[in-house]
RNA sequence: GGGCCUUUAGCUCAGUUGGUUAGAGCGCGCCUCUGAUAAGGGCGAGGUCUCAGGUUCGAGCCCUGAAAGGCCCA
């Protein structure tokens, strides 16, 4: 017996139960026991940070990371699932930040580096149980109790020695550049944090008059959206090729100037004010032109103010001429060092000008833009001002607007990998395939040195240690190797600030102090570090990294394209000089029921709660598996999911569920000893069953999710629509004899599979039904389904040609019921006749082999095959363009005029008949195919048809008094059956009937008794009504009037 | 300005190496079936496949250009 199944489904109780039966029997630490000594399958966590709640986003990343490992253990394969937790950083410090309501560095310094670095620790962790109870409740199968901690030691000590092995190779060096930077946080950002953070922005836009020392009232008219750079400037930028003009225009204030700009610029500048052009030149000739500095707050300590050539100039924007700020530009810098310029910083690390910027000292620079911006139309320098909209950088996690500013800060030499990093990627199987070439070939192409340092304290600290005096600089690569040079056992040393910075010793060179250099590392080179920090590499688990890198697999959104996946990659290329991931499928956006991104910072995050808590968590899954290909922007509702819920999860459960309730009844039992009699149908529902085990094995072999996961859905469809609803009848008779015995083992073995199928995408449905169907029966087999062996297919059983067969019956029967419904013709009125046209002899036999099954469905006596001859038809042809335009390529449109021409009704029937036809054209014969012509059939007038394509089903709707009667007797029939069920009768009760009816009906009931008891279950009819209060109930229809009871008999 | 993606029914999406009649689900209206079903079936309304060129006997699909939206980068 199995476990008898309510074909009504509580979602939600059925997973919980499911989730204590995996917990009980620790079903998944077994998955990664009971497969140790199999292959390894690597499967790398890209490690979330737990310091906010996760979202739907994160439940998207974690059932897409799930599939692949649990697929890969069905096949046998040993899969170290190792959670993991990205811990450092400046998210965790600026929770902690608000926490304590600071809002700059100094507040951290004053409240104590160890004691801020406590609550980040703490705080990194603070939604620990969320993610914990939300990864447990959507099955995402990590294991969260050896998961690696970005925080701990060990992690950082392979960071370490990661890093040391760079510092030998010499990739590790300090510069001065312009950094993206910010002033709030007090550090610069590197770039895949920069790429986080653009946002539109509104900028003033300032036209400067800068007036030539040697040309009596002409300026230099000069553009910028960022007038707090004015200060520091220190030239001007002309393109030498670009050509330039002077203008001279009336003043509104009186008087006339000259002005100096790009001949390209002037409509934009000018717009309909009047100018005269007087003078053209290029670019060229105005190099070395001096004008006078906008201010003098800072005295250049080299020559300085004069018009510098540079090719980064367009006439896209602005005037052409562009002023430069060396300390706030990465091309002023370049120019600065190309001209030797001198730097004029004005602005401190905290974004405020310094002292000797007297008016706006201590400000912060963008709040001076309008009092800069007043201070030079006071003084005439101002051409114009308004603003301008752009896209621009703020940081990524506090909004401060960023600033391009002058750091020194250490940089990883990645660019001189930039060829190989390129090369390795080629290896790599993206999916989907473009970003590859595409977002991430880029990327890489383009490739920059690393910034990697962090002025910052909670984080991996950049292990170089420099000595005062001489500034000689040593990086550390291990705790032990710290130790030895400080003299003393340091194993028990929090790796952190501030106590390795107490760590002093003295220099080689020169005996002075060794301290270490303030900075962090980027939090994404902790994450990227993951393949060897996981396992504490080289220092332990030398051979378990061996086998577990690189990963076969790894999967996140994509927006670590210039995150994670480019950490990782970098870091692998340089260390060991190949990849470290194999296949990666890379998740598009997931947008709101609107199609608006839903992030944290709109605050239009759907609780993934609400749909797990209604739906469960195989419909969310199946939902994120099957709703668009998974690079794409998929939108999430609530309804969405519940969809999923009544097409696919109640479908497969009411099959399931019919399947346990009749195969009880009869007490079957699978016998592999007995080898079923398959029918027609059975044989076709193999067939499909193995195609979808073959599909589907084949899509997961190639990270194809939705092709993993659609072919399943239209499965069950035609299994419960088509295959069970044509065999009802097959499990209700009462004797169990082979037909029927074949139709239980056919449908066991489709929902077994189905079982071991969706078990990587619904885990919990998959083990209920394997629970039931497997294990209630079978204490031998495995223990749970995601401990099973993944289904096999045998090519033997598929038969492509049944395939296509079953596809034209159905098709038939669609068009079928299209005439019956046209010819007002209800199912339940049996008919004489169905005839129909098919487009080719093929198909003719096809009609005829599943006569019963077609009569069966469209309630009719006889399925035949329209007579060519006799039958009131006309026919057409349809030449088919596949076939005759592939083999006659341009002459295919005369040779389609051609047949089109001949007697429709003669060639219609020699290609029935499966003969060829010849046409002529221009002295050249052809011969065409049946195959390559179709032929259908049309209808005359007085007869109810309906057709699709070549398809055409005419019936016959005289009707017979015996039909008429065999009609009413199956309504009857319909009453007694609404009638047991309103009085809740189990489905094998036997009844007893009363009843009375007008004359035809009685008649019919008398006339079909057999059938109606046989149909109800009734050991007696009596024809009067009861003097007991039984369920009675009172119907009329087609002008017949009955009344019905019924008592249950023992 | 550059790179990548997207654009097909009211909504969500399919659409095989190009094949003449572009589909499904949801929603809507009408009809129907049912002792597995929260369902199923049929009919209907709803499409200039974003636009313009080109290649081809034939283009939703290939090529070129444009537009709109998105993501990323300057």
């Amino acid at each position: 017996m199995f476990r008898p199944v309510s074909p009504k489904l509580n979602i939600v109780l059925m997973e919980e139960g499911v989730l204590r039966f995996w917990k009980k029997h620790q079903i998944f630490q077994k998955t990664m026991e009971q497969r140790e000594g199999g292959p390894e399958y690597v499967f790398y966590e890209g490690p979330p940070t737990a310091n906010g709640k996760p979202g739907v986003h994160h439940v998207l990343a974690r059932a897409f990371k799930d599939v692949f490992p649990r697929y890969k253990t069905m096949q046998g394969y040993h899969v170290i699932r190792r959670g993991g937790w990205d811990t450092h950083g400046l998210p965790v410090e600026i929770e902690v930040e608000k926490k304590l309501g600071f809002t700059n560095k100094q507040q951290i310094e004053d409240f104590g580096i160890a004691r801020f670095n406590e609550l980040c620790r703490e705080s990194a962790f603070s939604y620990i149980q969320e993610w914990e109870k939300l990864t447990d409740r959507i099955a995402y199968w990590v294991d969260l109790d050896t998961a690696y901690i970005t925080y701990t030691n060990d992690y950082i000590e392979s960071v370490w020695w990661i890093l040391k092995n760079f510092w030998d190779k010499g990739l590790l060096y300090q510069g001065f550049k312009v950094v993206p930077y910010c002033p709030r946080c007090g550090t610069p950002l590197s770039d895949h944090e920069v790429s986080l953070g653009y946002d539109e922005a509104t900028d003033p836009s300032v036209y400067v008059r800068m007036p030539l020392v040697d040309e009596p009232d002409t300026a230099l008219l000069v553009w910028t959206t960022t007038p707090w750079t004015l200060p520091a400037n220190v030239a001007v930028a002309a393109h030498p090729e670009e050509t330039y003009v002077v203008v001279e225009r009336e003043m509104e204030e009186g008087g006339s100037e000259k002005l100096i700009l790009a001949e390209a610029l002037l409509e934009k500048v000018f717009n309909n004010q009047p100018f005269t052009v007087v003078r053209k030149m290029k670019g060229k000739s105005l190099k070395g032109k001096r004008y006078q500095p906008l201010f003098t707050f800072v005295p250049p300590d080299k020559p300085a103010h004069y018009v510098v050539m540079g090719d980064f100039v367009t006439t896209e924007d602005g005037t052409g001429l562009v002023h430069m700020a060396p300390a706030f530009g990465a091309e002023d810098m370049s120019a600065a060092l190309e001209y030797d310029l001198p730097i004029l910083m004005t602005v401190a690390p905290n974004g405020t000008f310094i002292s000797d910027v007297r008016p706006w000292a201590g400000m912060f620079v963008k709040d001076a833009d309008p009092l800069i911006t007043e201070d030079l139309r006071q003084r005439g320098l101002l051409f114009r001002s308004g603003t301008y909209t752009h896209t621009y950088p703020f940081c990524w996690r506090c909004d401060t607007p960023l600033l391009y500013y002058a750091r020194p800060t250490w940089y990883i030499r990645t660019s001189q990998f930039k060829e190989r990093m390129v090369e390795l990627n080629e290896q790599i199987n993206w999916y989907p395939a473009h970003i590859k070439t595409g977002r991430f070939g880029n990327w890489l192409a383009n490739n920059i040195d690393w910034a990697l340092g962090r002025e910052r304290y909670w984080g991996t600290p950049l292990p170089v240690w420099e000595c005062e005096q001489c500034k000689h600089q040593e990086c550390i690569g291990s705790v032990a190797e710290l130790s030895q040079k400080a003299g003393r056992d340091l194993s028990g040393l929090d790796l952190h600030r501030p106590h390795v910075d107490e760590i002093i010793y003295s220099c080689p060179e020169c005996g002075g102090k060794m301290r270490r250099i303030p900075e962090l590392i980027d939090v994404w080179f902790d994450s990227g570090s993951m393949p060897y920090a996981q396992w504490h590499y080289p220092f332990e688990n030398q051979e378990i990294f061996a086998r577990q890198y690189p990963a076969d697999y790894i999967c996140e959104a994509v927006d670590q394209t210039r995150g994670w996946f480019y950490s990782l990659h970098a870091i692998s290329t340089l260390l060991n000089d190949q990849v470290s991931f194999k296949n990666v499928i890379c998740l598009g956006l997931i947008l709101d029921g609107k199609g608006e991104k839903m992030s944290k910072s709109r605050g239009n995050v759907a609780d993934p709660w609400d749909v797990l808590n209604k739906h469960g968590a195989d419909a969310m899954r199946w939902y994120l598996y099957t709703a668009s290909p998974p690079g794409q922007e998929r939108r999430y509702s609530s309804e969405l999911v519940s969809e999923v819920v009544r097409n696919f999860t109640l479908t497969l459960w009411n099959t399931y569920s019919f399947f346990v309730t009749y195969a009880n009844l009869d007490g079957w039992k699978p016998d592999a000893s007995h080898l079923p009699q398959y029918s027609d149908l059975d044989r076709w529902l193999r067939s499909s069953l193995h195609t979808l085990v073959r599909d589907v094995t084949e899509a997961m072999e190639s990270y194809d999710v939705l092709g993993a996961t659609r072919p399943i859905e239209t499965f069950v469809d035609q299994l419960s629509n088509w295959y069970l609803r044509r065999s009802r009848r097959r499990f209700w008779k009462s004797e169990s004899d082979e037909d029927k015995r074949a139709a239980y083992a056919t449908l066991y073995e489709a929902l077994v599979t189905l079982s071991k199928l969706l078990a990587p995408t619904m885990p919990f449905i998959a083990e209920e039904l394997y629970q039931n169907l497997v294990r209630s029966l079978d204490e031998s087999a495995p223990e749970s389904v995601h401990l099973a062996q993944w289904p096999g297919y045998d090519l033997a059983v598929i038969d492509e040609r049944l395939n296509r067969e079953m596809a034209l019956v159905m098709k038939l029967a669609s068009v079928g019921h299209a005439a019956r419904n046209k010819a007002n013709r209800k199912v339940r009125q049996p008919l004489a006749e169905a005839a129909f046209s098919v487009g080719t002899a093929e198909e003719m036999r096809v009609v005829e082999a599943y006569a019963d099954l077609l009569e069966d469905e469209l309630n009719v006596k006889k399925v035949r095959v329209l007579d060519t001859t006799a039958e009131a038809v006309a026919y057409s042809l349809n030449p088919l363009p596949k076939q005759l335009g592939q083999k006659y390529g341009s002459k295919f449109p005369a040779i389609r005029k051609a047949l089109l021409e001949l007697e429709p009704e003669t060639a219609a029937k020699r290609l029935l008949a499966g003969k060829p036809l010849e046409v002529v054209l221009e002295g050249e014969t052809f011969t065409i195919l049946p195959e390559e012509v179709e032929v259908r059939a049309m209808a005359r007038e007085g007869f109810a048809v309906a057709s699709e394509g070549a398809y055409l089903a005419a019936l016959v709707t005289d009707l017979t008094p015996e039909l008429v009667k065999e009609g009413l007797a199956r309504e009857f029939v319909r009453r007694v059956q609404d009638l047991r069920k309103q009085a809740d009768l189990e489905i094998s009760d036997r009844i007893r009937l009363y009843y009375s009816a007008t004359p035809l009906l009685a008649e019919a009931v008398k006339d079909f008794a057999g059938y109606i008891q046989a149909e109800t279950l009734c050991i007696e009819m009596v024809d009067s009504l009861p003097a007991e209060n039984l369920p009675t109930t009172q119907d009329t229809f087609d002008d017949q009037e009955v009344t019905i009871a019924l008592k249950r008999v023992e």
